[in-house]
DNA sequence: ACCCTATTGATTTTT
DNA sequence: TCAATAGGGT
């Protein structure tokens, strides 16, 4: 077995890397710690927080003050939590929630800063609707500043008055819209004339009007505008109704910190210690306010420490400070860790290739010798086709088994799903009138492994599943499939009955599914029934109110008088209910995280943080709008000197992403690229070796 | 031939 | 959301 003799001397020097961190502690030097994938970062942070709790511990106690460790997910947090054990001067959190209870308190300052938003909202709309020369906006709104002052007025006033008809019709394709506006607007000229910009200019319209009713609502100290509030489940804020989002939170805390000074040292006394995980993917923002608070407490000499722990080339979001980090905060101590404790050495060198960097790193073991890393390429006419030889051919090879998985990399979430056998359950929802107006809720509300995230329709499906599943396996315990309230009050034998009974429950589609369980449900007694009632929350349960409901939830705006376009839904969703159930399967094992099957498959971005033993990467030249990424990446490799700033970004940002994607695996990795190389084969070699071609019919 | 409008199809992730 | 493209009008 490899990977498992470490070196006296790594280990005294690792212990060196650990005490210059605490030195820096103890002088109140700011540190930036960098360490590659595998380095054990996050080991690093945990045994910061340690020392401080041992040597500062009953001082932080004594004057009520906490240490404070920030992360970029709640599965970070709750990893350093359960890592760390219990300690209550340490309050582990994100930054958002960090943030939050930093400056909730002080809502009549809040209030100040949300009106000055609010306000400068406003001016911005009334510059787009009248005068900001941008040829792209001067065009949207070329149509209603040709009005004359008066029809502008009655205009607003108009369709002030029509909000409930225009939001109604929205979906609609233009011919529909326009129909349902027909003639009323004639006096007003062309303004119908391009419904994109029509919506456009009736929207920024209504903006401005809830912007102002709220304006005068704080004004007047009406009492549900007195206080603001930052609500995390939404996606963008509503202003006019005191709510913000994620990057509204971090610009109002922002501006609160540089404002008030008591502010910045209410915050340093009672947090002296402030360790942020993942610095890389920070908001730039935030290092604005940890440098203003560092600055504030230097200056009235109250000591506050500053930490970051990351990996600057593992920064894959835009809105991450990355690199900058050290033009954003002066004077960091950088402390470096240039071991390896996951993966073979072969590998360790491709991906410091990668990265390219002052950080090259060395196996922390004797024994890091292994299996040599592969790149192949082909252009087949098939991808998935290819795709499924290829990853045959290593569970040969690699004796892939539940036991020992393969781990297959690949792009995007749609080709998962082909490739993980639910296809066609993607493209029905992805095709449905509402997926399709919120294309990128695909991802969060179909695909997230956050249940929480899951969207009506797929949550209401996933419950479904999740029954007959639970109910065919006979390992599901009693406790997972019916609730206390259902299994506390019945009789054993009642028990026995009511598991009879629900495992009639069958069907090969979700239509044959859905008929039985409503077959049950009406033949059921009370347990029976609850159970299927905690399952379908619906006020009648019947196979066409299920099956109304999907429909209309997937088609919030269907014109039901429209026949074919009724129609049309309809067969939609009867496509997607006659859909073999192994489709409905496999996409609950994906989004259950559970995959039982010995070969798994991930996006590169998710797998941040995670290793694996065997590791297959999927790679072509394209990654969304962008249909060069890797053939621009591969083509530069050996000299990016060249580039002007913004295909350097883009560079650094593909480079991260392979680099993320390639230091997962520890001890096989193996790449199949989808295009043809040649015009850029020197690059690829440069990082991987050798290359060669592959062929399904080998 | 050119301009404008409508439709279509496409990335990932987190708070 | 947004860029690319199809399609209609002049």
């Amino acid at each position: 077995m490899s990977l498992s003799i470490i070196t006296d001397d790594f280990i005294a020097e690792e212990n060196a890397i650990h005490q210059e961190i605490y030195d820096s502690i103890d002088k109140n030097e700011n540190i930036i710690f960098s360490a590659g994938a595998g380095a054990g970062k996050t080991y690093a942070l945990i045994d910061s927080l340690k020392y401080i709790i041992n040597n500062y511990g009953s001082k932080l106690q004594k004057h009520n003050q906490k240490i404070v460790c920030i992360t970029y997910t709640n599965v970070a947090v709750d990893e350093i939590k359960e890592r760390l054990g219990y300690s209550d001067i340490v309050d582990v959190s994100t930054i958002h929630e960090r943030l939050w209870s930093f400056i909730r308190l002080h809502q009549r300052e809040l209030l100040a800063v949300h009106t000055n938003k609010i306000e400068a909202e406003v001016d911005g709309l009334i510059d787009d609707l009248n005068t900001n020369e941008d040829t792209d906006i001067e065009k949207v709104y070329r149509v209603y500043r040709s009005l004359s002052t008066e029809f502008k007025v009655s205009f607003k006033d108009y369709m002030i008055e029509k909000k409930d008809v225009f939001y109604k019709s929205y979906g609609r394709n233009s011919e529909n819209f326009k129909a349902v506006f027909n003639g009323e607007l004639d006096c007003y000229g062309n303004i119908l004339k391009n419904v994109g910009h029509f919506k456009k200019i009736v929207s920024t319209i209504y903006k401005i009007e809830n912007y102002i009713y709220c304006l005068k609502k704080i004004r007047d100290k009406d009492d549900r505008y007195t206080t603001v509030r930052y609500e995390p489940r939404f996606n963008s804020d509503i202003l006019h109704r005191m709510l913000f989002s994620h990057d509204t939170l971090i610009e109002y805390s922002l501006k609160m910190v540089r404002k008030y000074d008591v502010l910045k040292q209410i915050i340093g006394d009672s947090y002296p210690f402030i360790l942020i995980d993942e610095y890389q993917d920070t908001n730039p923002l935030v290092i604005e306010i940890m440098q203003l608070l560092s600055m504030h407490s230097a200056k009235i000499n109250h000591d506050v420490f500053i930490g970051y722990f990351g990996d600057k080339a593992q920064n894959i979001y835009d809105d991450g400070v990355g690199a900058n980090i050290t033009s954003l905060h002066s004077n960091l101590k950088h402390i470096k860790k240039r071991f390896n404790r996951r993966s073979t050495s072969k590998i360790i060198s491709v991906v410091n290739e990668i990265r390219s960097d002052d950080i090259k790193q060395v196996s922390i073991y004797m024994d890091s010798a292994g299996d040599s890393v592969k790149f192949y390429h082909s252009e087949p006419t098939n991808k998935k086709d290819e795709i499924d030889s290829f990853v045959s051919k290593y569970v040969d090879e690699w004796s892939i088994s539940k036991n020992n998985k393969l781990h297959c990399l690949v792009l995007t979430n749609k080709l998962i799903a082909e490739l993980s056998g639910f296809s066609n359950f993607y493209t029905i929802f992805a095709g449905s009138q509402y997926y399709k107006k919120n294309f990128e809720y695909v991802n969060t509300e179909l695909l997230s492994n956050d249940l929480g995230k899951l969207g009506v329709i797929p949550s209401a499906l996933y419950k479904i599943i999740k029954l007959k599943k639970s109910l065919e396996n006979p390992k599901t315990p009693l406790t997972t499939l019916l609730s206390k309230e259902i299994y506390s009050i019945l009789s054993f034998a009642e028990l026995k009955d009511l598991l009879l009974q629900l495992k009639l429950i069958t069907g090969d589609s979700l239509s044959a599914c859905l008929e039985s369980i409503f077959n049950v449900y009406s033949a059921g007694n009370e347990s029976v029934q609850k159970v299927i009632n905690e399952v379908i929350d619906l006020e009648e349960l019947s196979y066409s109110t299920f099956f109304g409901y999907v429909l209309d939830k997937l088609n919030p705006n269907l014109d039901y008088d429209n026949v074919a376009e009724y129609n049309n839904a309809k067969k939609k969703i009867e496509n997607l209910f006659s859909l073999d159930i192994e489709e409905y399967n496999k996409w609950y094992e994906f989004i259950d995280n559970r995959q039982d099957s010995s070969v798994v498959y991930h996006t590169y971005h998710s797998t941040k943080g995670i290793e694996f033993d065997n590791v297959v990467i999927i790679m072509e030249n394209s990654f969304g709008r962008d249909r060069s990424k890797f053939l621009d990446y591969f083509s530069n490799v050996i000299d990016p000197s060249g580039l002007d700033k913004e295909a350097k970004c883009k560079f650094e940002n593909t480079k991260n992403l392979l680099y993320v994607s390639c230091s997962r695996a520890i001890n096989n990795l193996s790449v199949l690229y989808l295009d043809d190389i040649s015009s850029f084969t020197d690059g690829v070699e440069h990082i991987f070796g050798e290359t060669q071609p592959y062929s399904a019919t080998k």
